[in-house]
DNA sequence: GACCAGTACTAGAGCGCTCTAGGTGGTCGA
DNA sequence: TCGACCACCTAGAGCGCTCTAGTACTGGTC
């Protein structure tokens, strides 16, 4: 071998980046210590911390992720699948960010794009040492997921699913659909049709909501196939124009209301005067001020919040407020049984549901 | 020490993930020989391979990341940071993906969130041991960017930066908007407004285009205070509604003139025939069949593409095609002059635009 | 002065990989 | 018969951290 260094001299490339070493000896301690000092643990002076914080800033030293994730006994990593571009996923990520610092974790983002499937973005997540994975509306078989589950704690968000082993946090669909339904029908509205989400995660949920809200008020349902985005309501829009209008819609979501909105009104339909829109999520979307729609909103930052809380307790075995038995990560595959938690949705009355003409 | 193993056999625990030893001592081979075969490096026979590509695969092994990228001399890591839930950072990354597969890299994503701020961002990607920073539209200051920009060799994709060490790879932003004036004069329009974006990266530009393109059709200038979502489309068109209405209008982007189309239509405009409304970006939004709009697109995935084959050629100091001198991360600071790379946009007509009435 | 507890610090063994240098056995030309 | 050479494989030293065990030094207590 040419030239081997010691740990105590190596060669000076100045555009190496500085590690812990490098502090250790400029500061003239070991490099356990300005480890301790790094991480903020206890078992240095005030003096000696201030002075290694000190050159470390000097030097531009920030640890090196990976080998502090290889050299932990725990990761404390969550992994999370996000679809880009999505805004539920957005506001879903946003809510993450807080509640995994709250307990001391951090998370990694795996994305699935067009030509990045699901299982691609999940398998990177394993690579990359997570200890638990939070999967927002996947759309993988529920087999596909106990499986998964077995390997990690796992967090199903915003889709019910009935395996082993997954931990559920959603919003109660299909009483969010009976809010909005009973909302309309409140205001006098007696023909009240449902834009569905065709095979969608909550799609089945919702148009149960719909069905048993309007038997209980003596309506018949009116049913229109749809989908999630704005074509899929444009597309229903013009199909209940063939049909002839009911004077309330409830929608899938609120991209879907949008769509069915816009296409109504570009043949002069008024809204709220001629027919009453109702859509499903409480997105930035809905809260457009020419928009103004009526929506039935899910909690995300809660969902976010209680996914976490759930992971971190099954992986440590203990709540934060409970820091006595942190033993590592305790997942076993016999672990206990595992919590669904349902959320209420609440409904967001703006302008586009009044009451129905005539009356 | 209640117990140490060496090396060659450790406590049985059957949930710890398999490493290269297990695999090793599972196949009777040396842990260097599975890793020749597990990263697909030359120097094992077939069947070996075959033996213990078997075993890896029954014990379920997948290469620890983080220790892959330790021990690597090189990350070969492009990090790169997206605006969650914005549609135009998803596109970027979806283009992203397939461009680093091909140079042998990977992807490391970083969010920027409501209370997650760019410098965060970046951070955590340095942290990553990131060798290239890609930033999408990034808001730092051009002084904030050099300075990183000496850091490592850095990429800005969609905005105009003026500093030294940084990649450009943009759209012609003030051409575009230049293509849609002339589009529109081309059909009979006389009075022609620009809602722009105020002082968003790439608003200058296209202000500028506005301007001297309606000045070379030897119009006035109607500029109206916009900005980058539907809420600023929908505010600038009740504007244009108290000032009177032009016969056209050239939106920032194409979110800000879904707003300000849905406010116009919701008013009883018709478009395009009391009104001609172009977009920019040519995003999903404006493809919607009941919005077909009009707009200006930017080659997203060649973007993407350029991004990276500029940054690798700088961490690598050779392109792919050439890979006779790869020898590790050439980033100096003192490295050549960068490249800015101005892409052409391209007019995508479609039904918003028309002759004015009366022609 | 011996003993103890506590604080401040260091040595050194890993974490799971990669990669260089070197070992082994077989084939082949001289 | 002998090296030269190749194909295949192994040993072992890191990568930059964390963390346990242990050392040195202080000050109080009987």
């Amino acid at each position: 071998m040419a030239d081997t260094f010691p740990r105590t001299s190596r060669p000076a490339d100045p555009f190496r980046r500085p590690t812990l070493q490098d502090v250790a000896e400029r500061a003239g301690v070991s490099r356990a210590l300005v480890s301790i000092v790094v991480r903020g643990a206890p078992g240095a002076s005030a003096s000696t911390r201030a002075r290694v914080l000190a050159v470390a800033d000097e030097l531009g030293y920030r640890p090196d992720a990976h080998a502090r994730l290889l050299a932990r006994q725990r990761a404390r990593l969550l992994g999370v699948t996000v679809q880009l571009g999505h805004p539920f996923h957005a506001d879903v990520v946003a809510g993450l960010y807080p509640a995994v610092e709250r307990y001391g974790y951090e998370l990694v983002l795996s994305a699935t794009a067009p030509g990045r499937d699901e299982r691609r973005a999940v398998e990177t997540l394993l690579d990359y040492r997570s200890e638990g994975l939070i999967l927002v509306a996947p759309d993988a078989a529920e087999t596909t997921l106990a499986v998964l589950a077995r390997r990690l704690p796992t967090a199903v968000l915003a889709r019910r699913v009935q395996a082993e082993q997954v931990s559920v946090v959603r919003t109660a669909d299909d009483v969010g659909v009976g809010q909005a339904v009973d909302h309309l029908v409140g205001l006098g509205h007696r023909s009240i049709a449902h834009v569905d989400g065709g095979a969608l995660p909550a799609a089945e949920d919702r148009r149960d909501g719909y069905r048993s809200a309007v038997r209980r008020h003596g309506l018949d349902p009116w049913p229109v196939a749809g989908g999630q985005s704005e074509e899929d309501g444009a597309r229903a829009a013009r199909e209940l124009l063939a049909q002839g209008l009911p004077t309330a819609v409830v929608c899938f979501n609120d991209r879907c209301a949008v769509g069915l909105l816009d296409v109504l009104i570009r043949t002069g339909v008024r809204v709220p005067d001629d027919i009453s829109v109702v859509g499903f999520d409480d997105s930035q979307l809905a809260r457009l001020s020419h928009i103004n729609l009526t929506t039935v909103g899910q909690d995300v930052e809660r969902m976010a919040e209680l996914a976490v809380a759930e992971l971190v307790d099954r992986i440590d075995g203990c709540l934060p407020e409970n820091p006595a038995a942190p033993t590592g990560p305790a997942h076993r595959p016999a672990g206990g049984p595992v919590r669904e938690t349902v959320l209420p949705p609440r409904l967001v009355v703006r302008g586009s549901t009044s009451r129905p003409a005539g009356r």
